[in-house]
DNA sequence: CGTATTTGCTTAGTGCTCTAAGATTATGGA
DNA sequence: TCCATAATCTTAGAGCACTAAGCAAATACG
């Protein structure tokens, strides 16, 4: 079964033709999914509730929305993640009475007990994965992303305008 | 809405500590399908199809499974993508009477045609992402995304011996 | 004020990916 | 030869992401 990966890895390592780096950085992410997956399964811990931990450990209380946008994905996506580590005894969803719409999000002792079992995980993963390469080259190649993701966040906003003129 | 994506760069490009390198790659691989995807709506091309017509391109006649192999995913992923691409035309699926457990998998003239229209908004959709970065900076890049997803092949190869003795 | 707009949460439905397990055909060894 | 194992396709079900659309609360403005 593993052997796909290693197929998988060939076929990348023979044949790379110009057009093909956003495919590689697909396949790499996947490959970092599955590793920190493997290693969350074994506390049982959903891998889609990772990002969330994490952003909460750093900073409790906050709302959904603002949970939205530090992870990166849409409201519905936290919305469910956040019913789910409700429903486990992770974390508290609680209105402020100041304000009747936001729901605020707050860690259970539980969900803060985790980040000692967790963050080794995350931490492990990444080390393994640049094993071999230099600070430098790390670097340097985080900045490239960097790059990658702003120029497809401008495609994206110069898209959004395009999209509006066309009601498609 | 779009505003999001702007607020995402911000606090990559503001924050970014030590252990990233993961969510980084995923949130740019994220931005690429997003902005393939929304290129290829216009011609209502899901997503999803786009890896296995690329592929199909090259060489015609593959097996699911083979097909699979080279995508990078699952046999169920790639079952389910060969139904819907056979119900929409794009390709037929065939026995040889020579085996009768393999399924090949042909381009129709139409799934053909889509080539002259659709790699175009590959190369687009690249090109855009790389701007402002030099030739030598994606080569570097690339090299280090290879060298992370050969040490996840590893890792993920040692995890599955793991798991085979403990039966987890 | 009071209405109109915006904001945030929620529901519903869809797409792509996976794992687990079934069914059928090929293959290899006793 | 014939049975056991392996390979391939298929089915079923789940997780995580999305869009679209609804509703309720907060904010802004005339």
């Amino acid at each position: 079964m593993k052997k796909d990966t290693q197929q998988l890895l060939r076929h990348w390592q023979e044949a790379v033709p110009n057009d093909r780096l956003a495919h590689l950085v697909r396949d790499t992410a996947r490959a970092y999914t599955r590793a920190l997956q493997a290693r969350l399964a074994q506390h049982h811990v959903p891998f889609g509730h990772w990002a969330f931990l994490r952003i909460l450990w750093h900073s409790d209380g906050l709302t959904q929305r603002e949970l939205s946008v530090q992870a990166g994905v849409m409201e519905p996506t936290t919305f469910s993640a956040m019913k789910a580590m409700e429903a486990l005894g992770y974390i508290e969803r609680r209105q402020a009475p100041e304000n009747k719409k936001n729901m605020y999000v707050y860690l259970t002792p539980q969900g803060r007990a985790l980040q000692q079992t967790l963050v080794p995980l995350a931490e492990q993963t990444n080390q393994v994965s640049t094993q071999g390469l230099s600070e430098q080259e790390v670097q340097a190649t985080r900045g490239v992303l960097l790059k990658l993701l702003e120029n497809l966040a401008a495609d994206e906003q110069s898209w959004a305008s395009k999209a509006a003129d066309k009601s498609v």
